[in-house]
DNA sequence: CATTATTTTTAAGCTTACTTAAATTTGGAT
DNA sequence: ATCCAAATTTAAGTAAGCTTAAAAATAATG
């Protein structure tokens, strides 16, 4: 395959499917930004070439080739993440475009390079696992959402989500790390807001901040 | 601009100017593998949107703005390769094929990174000039393709054609590197072939091989 | 300088990946 | 169970970047 759009709704796929390995056409064109019906004309595609199972008006999922090809596509995009994080020096609330631009490029060599050459890491900067070149996914930590820990719960940020830069910038300014620890102090009802302590610094942040990054509960 | 073709289209064009900065369509339908009419077209888009001038039967040359433009894709693709060699450890003979896949990829701030890392390197692992960011193009040495020495002379490889892959894998294996000296031993008529030493070994190489390498010749 | 040979352009057509608008199907709420 | 809204598919059309085959212009050769 040569196909730069292939190749990104088939790593869109893989990323989104639910517990049942499935995937909504609508979730894919929001992603990636496209019409619906380019999502529908896609999906005959990729069906045709035996990369997902396909029936009208039903769910999506990736067949086993399907499965392989898209977690080479996670794998290459990660393993460009940790490169640009710890080489190039490139903070963490960039190197997602960054990579997106990047992993349909390179040789399936170099990608094994680059990953040789960070050492076999595990987890992006985001937290992310990177599946091996033999397509084993690193188990992530036992983890909750921040939005679910109690008033007065302690833990380790161990996974945020990537989607948004906006996003990422913002928990970094307010000092949130990877491997680092975090309090919730307060917790508001009304609008489920909470005041957390990072760094012994106090902060409120929306509900909808919680729920994108992800804690290991510390054991008291 | 966000298109992979007019890109190399015009890395092309500046890539294999003549003196006059005139290029012929037919070089670059073969340098692209496309055919002539695929070039008639792509000039006729790059001469509407003002990269190159262009008149039906006319050579080809770029504009201002487009020799700022191929001169920042020579620049990616050399940078790119000056860290394929030097930080992935590629060998050279595999570092132009790997860059070219990335030279449209990757962000100007990357490109610009990936520089600073290099300690702005001037010339690419091939002998090549590296275009900085301002458009400054490092002089070359003054040189003479290997074919042109004499019998008994000797000299210095400062650069080597990078078109072929073979070719470069060939002249690896006989030890031929930048900045390592060559003695012309011996010259035939007939062919034009040479009898070499590289490393206080003997080789013997068609004109055409001597033809791709260029050095700058040792005073006495 | 006339006639080939080579380049270049035109013309027509193809594929990929998209778009908008309309039609269809599905699933959820009453 | 019915109806409505949301999700999905169909239909028709577009743009980019190709292709082959034929026509036109330029260059090279005797």
């Amino acid at each position: 395959m040569q196909n730069i759009s292939e190749e990104d709704y088939l790593g869109i796929i893989y990323k989104h499917k639910d517990k049942n390995g499935e995937v909504k056409a609508n979730l894919i064109a929001e992603k990636l930004q496209v019409s619906n019906a380019a999502v529908t004309d896609m999906l005959k595609k990729l069906s045709r070439n035996g990369h997902i199972i396909y029936e009208k008006y039903k769910g999506i999922r990736l067949t086993e080739g399907g499965e392989v090809y898209a977690k080479n596509m996670v794998r290459r995009h990660r393993i460009w993440e940790v490169f640009l994080n710890q080489i190039v020096g490139m903070p963490w609330d960039k190197v997602h475009d960054e990579a997106h631009r990047l992993e349909h490029s390179g040789s399936d060599e170099l990608i094994d390079r680059l990953e040789e050459m960070l050492e076999y890491p595990e987890y992006d900067p985001h937290g992310d696992p990177i599946p091996s070149k033999e397509g084993k996914v690193p188990k992530l930590r036992k983890h909750v959402q921040l939005a679910e820990l109690k008033q007065g719960q302690a833990g380790t940020v161990i996974r945020v989500n990537d989607f948004d830069d906006q996003f990422l910038q913002y928990i970094s300014k307010i000092g949130v790390k990877l491997n680092e620890p975090v309090l919730v102090k307060e917790k508001r009802r009304f609008d489920k807001s909470l005041q957390i302590i990072v760094k012994g610094k106090p902060w409120n942040i929306s509900n909808k901040v919680a729920e994108n990054i992800f804690i290991e509960i510390k054991k008291k």
